[in-house]
DNA sequence: TGGTATT
């Protein structure tokens, strides 16, 4: 937080970022100005500047020169805007440099080329620094727009975007096949623009095709880019967030799953293998095993009062279940499922699906069933008002990335109750294997689920153990249909 | 019968 000194002559604001540390071969990255400012002209002359214009950072400055001394220097290239010599914001002391801005664009750019490094000021060491402001090529002027038709090329883009300003880069963003992805990157010479260009178009239409109205904001930035592919990263490993099964015997489950991940990733880092990448990837998994374990024990356990069982569904009645024993393989549940630890932590959330029976059986299948049909339970909007006491401050959403697995991993699965979202069609998979995604489709416009939605596993077995499991599964008076999900070119008879 | 995508 620091206050503005510099006098704007115009009365215009100056969004240009005011720092710099003061050395010349890096403008811009520390420290804050506090300097007196040097504008030219009076009420009656208020200079005028480009719209173009380019500020520029004076560098190698002797620090007895200020803005008065500087003038008759930089004044020979062009009517000067404004001149401000950098200074400390609480000892006021100069540090060595300065913003200088024409009212020509041209003026900067000839002031750039005879100084630049071709001169040394009296008592400097170091040749003057004349280059553009680092507030001048931020990347802030450069812009993602999304929800475009496919079909646009680069001219329909900058066709749009050309009355804002001078479009410096225009790029459709393809897959390998060539094929737009429906977004662009258009980039402007100023952030002015770019700023003119979202306040203008942004929401402003819907193209053809396109499933909303157009998005114009400015591009991530490096920081955002590499925290998205991060995000990318945790979802190709597996580590669903925890928060979309939040309940539910399964959430023990997967707390083991992920505390064992994090725990063998950890030790792969200490191995010498770390990378940012990973780092980032067993902390994520370590700070959700542990959100997991404060959030789940608690929230099934104290039911808000009267019926457990919400509207409309019924908890299947063991018959209803398609030959759940005596189904092979069993594949697809991961190891520490099949012990005796796994076992107490599946039902550690004390609801117990079956409480005339111990679930030390240890049958795998069982297990699976039992979890299957607790899960109707808890998992129910009764339920969500806990959940939500448990969470006064909700750990910031990782969203789940939309994967689809190998042929053979993916099902269609319909008839879905209404109150299913992706978390409890997940939920209601995850005992049959790696689940990699969960989607069940929404209606746009009413938010409502069109009870349909697809399941990938990691490996076709457990697609297989699922639909030998859930297909014609009872909820209510619906039963699922579970198969595979139809290939995407298979869609033709002919 | 896989939707909002970040060079």
């Amino acid at each position: 937080m620091y206050i503005k000194m510099a006098t704007l002559a115009n009365g215009q604001a100056d969004n240009a970022s005011l720092s710099t540390n003061g050395l010349g071969s890096s403008p811009g990255s520390a420290g804050h100005m506090n300097g007196l400012s040097h504008s030219p002209g009076n009420p009656s002359t208020i200079p005028m500047k480009d719209h173009d214009a380019i500020k520029l950072f004076i560098g190698q400055i002797p620090r007895n020169l200020d803005e008065k001394d500087l003038k008759p220097l930089f004044e020979e290239f062009g009517k000067i805007y404004e001149l401000t010599v950098l200074k400390d914001r609480f000892t006021g002391m100069h540090k060595g440099c300065a913003f200088l801005t024409y009212c020509e664009r041209e003026s900067a750019l000839k002031a750039q080329s005879a100084l630049h490094e071709q001169k040394t000021l009296p008592g400097m060491n170091r040749p003057i620094q004349v280059k553009p402001a680092d507030s001048e090529s931020r990347g802030d002027r450069k812009l993602f727009v999304g929800m475009l038709n496919k079909q646009q090329s680069e001219d329909d883009v900058r066709r749009l975007f050309e009355a804002f300003g001078n479009i410096e880069e225009c790029t459709i963003l393809r897959g390998p096949d060539g094929n737009s992805k429906g977004c662009a990157f258009v980039k402007y010479s100023s952030h002015a623009e770019a700023q003119a260009a979202i306040n203008a178009l942004h929401g402003s239409q819907t193209m053809p095709g396109a499933s909303s109205s157009l998005v114009v904001k400015f591009a991530d930035t490096d920081k955002e880019r590499t925290m998205r592919r991060m995000q990318q990263m945790a979802g190709q490993m597996g580590m669903f967030n925890p928060m979309a099964i939040p309940f539910g015997a399964y959430g023990a489950y997967a707390q083991a799953l992920m505390q064992q991940q994090a725990a063998l990733m950890a030790s792969v880092a200490q191995g010498g293998y770390l990378n940012p990448m990973a780092a980032f990837a067993a902390a994520q998994m370590q700070q959700m095993a542990a959100l997991n374990m404060n959030g789940l024990a608690a929230a099934p356990m104290t039911p808000t009062s009267g019926g457990s069982t919400p509207p409309g569904i019924t908890a299947p009645a063991v018959p209803s279940i398609p030959s759940p024993i005596g189904v092979n393989g069993f594949t697809g549940l991961p190891p520490q499922a099949n012990g005796q630890p796994a076992a107490e932590a599946v039902f550690a959330n004390g609801i117990h699906p079956y409480p005339a029976q111990s679930p030390t059986a240890a049958d795998p299948l069982q297990q699976a069933y039992a979890g299957v049909q607790q899960y109707a339970g808890p998992a129910y909007p009764a339920a969500y008002g806990q959940i939500s006491q448990a969470f006064p401050q909700p750990p910031p959403m990782i969203p789940q990335q939309q994967r689809e697995g190998p042929e053979g991993c993916n099902l269609f699965i319909y008839h879905l109750p209404q109150e299913f979202g992706d978390a409890e069609l997940m939920q209601m998979f995850l005992p049959f294997g790696n689940v990699i995604s969960s989607k069940v489709f929404v209606d746009r416009a009413t938010n409502q689920s069109k009870c349909f939605g697809f399941v990938s596993f990691d490996n076709p077995a457990s697609a297989q153990t699922a639909i030998q499991a859930m297909n014609g599964f009872q909820i209510g008076m619906k039963r699922l249909k579970v198969q595979l999900k139809r290939p995407k070119d298979a869609n033709r008879p002919y």
